[in-house]
DNA sequence: GTGGTCTAGACCACG
DNA sequence: GTGGTCTAGACCACG
């Protein structure tokens, strides 16, 4: 799951890891995450760079942390990735119109991805 | 136009810049692109770095460099931006399904896109 | 090892020096090669032209960087070269056809660098 | 003929089209090339740039001037060639053992270069 | 400590 | 004049 040869930080997989996990609810609203140690024995890094992405995680309001207690997943926390994801698709959509793709065009290809989940 | 404080590195920001001028068709498939001195000067950054960003657009067939010369925009390059484009679409429609958001509602932010441009 | 006098770019040099410890069996696939600081002090060039042959061996295939950890041997390095040079051969065989060099000639010359090496 | 996007540059290419002419027999030992500007014209190239290649060719006596009267292929030429082609040869064969070819295996490739001619 | 990025400035081949 | 290469040396993120 981590990929030590990519150019994207060891950390932000580890975030990455954690979002998708509450994405696909294998993690839900206010389930307790693993601790640093467990989580890094899991991934195979070092426990410095788990505390480095629950820190990032925090700061985006996707976990909280109770000293003692551990890390938990935000209540709020569907919303956001939510929100996240649509600001991203809005970006992706109005460069594709850029580059010469049109709205017909951009629906289809949405119909087309509903199918093949199907 | 560069932003010096941006984690994005300054050669891809001039990377973009490029690709945007050619979204925009300030500049079309075969024209020559200022030199990299010229561009290092307009944009207040050194040589080396247009000339990293030159390179990086070389390997992604976005413009073709003849030593003497210069470099100019490709010819495939609308296509190229156009299925790059596309294929980023494709991957942020997924999230965003993953995300909780469906089919019906991203259309309907493609027709809001559509409308805020008209 | 390095000939600041030759035509050939220094951080090609550099390239061929590696693929050849990769043939002399003095790298293996997997090794980790000396950080380009280390190499760059032995061989008495700058850091930056290191750093330029190994991101040229790595789109090559040879070699591939872990950020922060060092740059590698690739896993399949040792058909790629074998493959490489076999190319070489086919071409320089082809030109020697039509130099005048007939088959049983080239066979020969084959032969005489065989008996050389034993 | 030219490839003005090659990295090689032009006056190589243009000798290497008149070794490829005596090659191939289009160009035979003491024959009058076109002049100067007559190539130049018809490879689409700077008069400036075909002397160069002559002069790189005079020096190595592949082809002799005289003024007045124009430049012919040397008499020597074929040997010069195939010695030139043979030597590049022997390197490539000896790149190739060292990546781990063995001889017969060389020999089966010279065989089957000579079926595809045939 | 490692590689990634960047600057300032130099010299060179090519055309 | 153009891009290609190279140096010396700096700062940064990552682990």
């Amino acid at each position: 799951m981590i990929d030590l040869q990519s150019r994207v930080p060891i950390y932000e997989q580890v975030c990455e890891g954690v979002k998708n996990m509450l994405l696909d609810g294998e993690l839900k609203a206010g389930d307790r995450l693993p601790g640093v140690r467990e989580m890094a024995k899991q991934l195979g890094v070092n426990p410095n760079t788990v505390t480095k992405a629950f820190r990032s995680l925090e700061q985006n309001k996707i976990i909280y942390t109770v000293p003692g207690k551990g890390s938990f997943a935000a209540d709020i926390v569907n919303d956001k990735l939510k929100n996240e994801a649509l600001l991203v698709f809005d970006e992706a959509a109005k460069k594709a119109v850029r580059a010469g793709a049109d709205i017909s065009e951009l629906k289809d290809r949405l119909e087309a991805l509903d199918n093949d989940r199907a």
